[in-house]
Order: C-alpha cells, then structure tokens, then sequence
DNA sequence: GGCCCTAACCTAATCCGATTAGGTTAATTC
DNA sequence: GAATTAACCTAATCGGATTAGGTTAGGGCC
C-alpha cells in the first residue's frame, strides 16, 4: 500500500498511453487503475470521475495537436502550409488515433476545451490569414480545410474507404482540390 | 403480457424515434424496451444485443442516406450536382444528428454494412463520373467530398465551431472551394 | 523524535445497464 | 384439441462507475 505519488497528470499518461496500445479498447477506470497498480476508486483522488478524465484527455490531445501544427506551419505559406497542416493532422491522427479521437467532443464544448480547441485552431488561421484572407474568410477557409481533413481521417479510421483506389492518393487529390479552390485574396 | 408482435424492424423503429427525441441521450435497450412497453430481455428475442441493433440501426441510416441523395442528384449534374449532395448530407445530419452519428461506423466496416455504404455513396459518385471523371479520380472527388461533408457536419453538430463567423456562410464556402477545385475531367 | 493533519489509498457497497438462464403462455400448426 | 414454437417474463450474473467511510503514509511543526 506505498503511495504512488499519483497526479491527475499521471493518471491522464496512463490513459493516454492506454489508448495508444489499444485505440479501439474503450477507456475505462479499471484498465487505468490497473495500469498504475491502484484500486479504482483511488482514482477519484485525483480525477473527479470517467468524463472528467475525458475531459483532461480532450486537453491534452488538443495540446498535441496545436505543437504539431505549430511545426507544421513554421517558416511556410501559401498552399506549402495548407498541405503541411492536412498532412501532420493525419500523421497525428493516423499516430495515435485513440488519442486523435477524444479531439472531437461528443457533446458541446466549453470553457478551457474550447480555449483549447481555440489555441489548436490558430496555426492554420494565421497561414490563412498571411495567404491574404480576410478575417472572415480566413475563418471559412480554417473551417473548411478543418473538416476536409478531419472528415477524410475520421472515414479512413472508421475504415469507411473500402474500394480499391489508394487513399493516401485521395488524401493528396483532397489537398489537390482544396489549395486550387480556396480563395487566395 | 399480451404479445406487442415486435418485429426487428419495430426494435429498429423505436430505436430511431429515441435517437431522434434526444440524440444526446446514448441508445439504451432499457430506453427501447420501456419505449416498447415491454421489459428488457424481451428484445433479445429480435436483436441478438446492443451491437447488433446499432449495426441495424446503421443500415437504416445508411439507407436513408442514399434515398436522401439519390433525390438530391436526381436531374442535376456538374457543380450544381455536387452542392446538391453537399446540402443533402448536412440537411439530413442537422435533421436527424442521432440517426446520422450511426452512419459512421466506430470500428471497421464489413459485410452488409460495407454494401449499404457503398450503395449510398454511389449516386455522389455517378454524378462525378458524369463530370468526365475517370472512374480513380471519381472516386478520389467522392472521398474528397465526403470527407469535406462529413467533416464539416461532425464538427458542426459537436459544437466545434465557436467564432462569431456564420457556419451556412462557411459552408458555402467549403462547396465553393470544393467546386473550384475538383478536377473536371 | 514525536504529534497532527491532510490526502492518498483501501474495502465494501450501491447503482445501472447489458446479458444469460430458465420458466410460462399465447399463437400457430397439424 | 394437442403439440410446437417463440414471445414475453422474472431472477440472476456481470462489468464498470461511483459513493461511503475507514486506514495510514508523510510533511510540517513543536
């Protein structure tokens, strides 16, 4: 019964790297707690539940996702950043899909998640905006480029593209598209 | 406990309507049989459990879907097409968030469920052929704009877009830029 | 060094929904 | 009208989350 000197942080690395081993496991208190050698309701200690958990997870995910892209878009623009954003979104997602999948909240966001989901948004804005879009259309277009790319990982996780056509060349056709089509200021 | 002659089909029915009251709420077989006026267990005689009646849910989804675009394409081609699919798919989603998270499977597709996919996509896909698209690039544009659709309605309906920007505007502006640049033959 | 307090951990118990086992009986068939 | 089938039921089990309420390790203070 030594202390393990658990934080809420430790306890978010458990369920991450849970996740990572296993995507399609379900994140569950028992496997978390096991993996740190406590007792479930240790847990609550340190974590007020299962969706508080999430939550953190949701945040560190977001986190990620925004330094990736932050490297992504360093010392590029035009469609080089555009592409190079679609791209290390997919390498994050394909990387840890567990994880990627707690990006999207189920339900409404709020407070520090949309902070979050804010502060991840950016990179790709601010290229945006320097490709000499309007704030306005900056937005349309982060929006758009967003879905594009979390819409195309989201069907290729779920395994949704089942014919016969190489799909990392219809990732490069939808960046293809996208760059030709967004309007460019 | 006079017999109520469920059929799968009115399982399947009560499911939707309960998704569709409150898609927020998760799809319970305890919510479905009260629904039904009967008691829990009494569903396993025309569902073998929660997955196979999420998996019958799913085709019923998917069909919907592909009746909804089948209707959207039906006398229109080129970009007018193509935007037809768009709003067709988002309308659907916004209509019926519940019914339409089901489209996407959580884990792979197989069996039916890939047939029923494959038949929902096909009326986007023909309306891309008859752009002069050969049969890969087609497929790549119908990927591509799934993707973009789906995308855009998953964040949409998740609450994802906060910015006082307006998300009809930003969706037109994700058709514009799609059409701009699918490929034409 | 010993006492106190906090908080980390535990066990036991409850809750909730899915699922299984095994009966009862309505409907159907012969 | 008897025999069979299958729809429905109750009772029980299971798995995971959560709550209640003890126990004790460890840090701060005398």
């Amino acid at each position: 019964m030594t202390r393990r000197g658990l934080r809420p942080d430790r306890v978010v690395d458990a369920a991450v790297e849970l996740i990572g081993r296993d995507p399609a496991q379900p994140l569950t208190l028992k496997a978390i707690a096991a993996h740190l050698g406590v007792r479930t309701p240790s847990l609550y200690s340190h974590v007020a539940g299962l969706d508080d958990l999430r939550h953190r997870v949701a945040l560190r995910a977001l986190g990620q996702l925004r330094d990736v892209l932050l490297q992504a878009v360093a010392g590029r623009s035009g469609d080089d950043a555009v592409r190079a954003v679609g791209h290390a979104i997919r390498r994050f997602a394909i990387a840890q899909p567990g994880l990627y999948a707690h990006v999207i909240p189920e339900a409404g966001v709020e407070g520090e998640r949309a902070a979050a989901a804010h502060a991840a948004a950016e990179p790709a804005l601010a290229s945006l905006r320097d490709r000499g879009l309007n704030e306005t259309d900056a937005v349309h277009a982060a929006r758009s480029l967003r879905s594009a790319v979390h819409g195309f990982v989201a069907l290729e996780l779920a395994g949704g593209f089942q014919l016969a056509v190489s799909v990392d060349d219809s990732f490069e056709a939808l960046l293809d598209s996208l760059c030709r089509g967004l309007p460019a200021g």
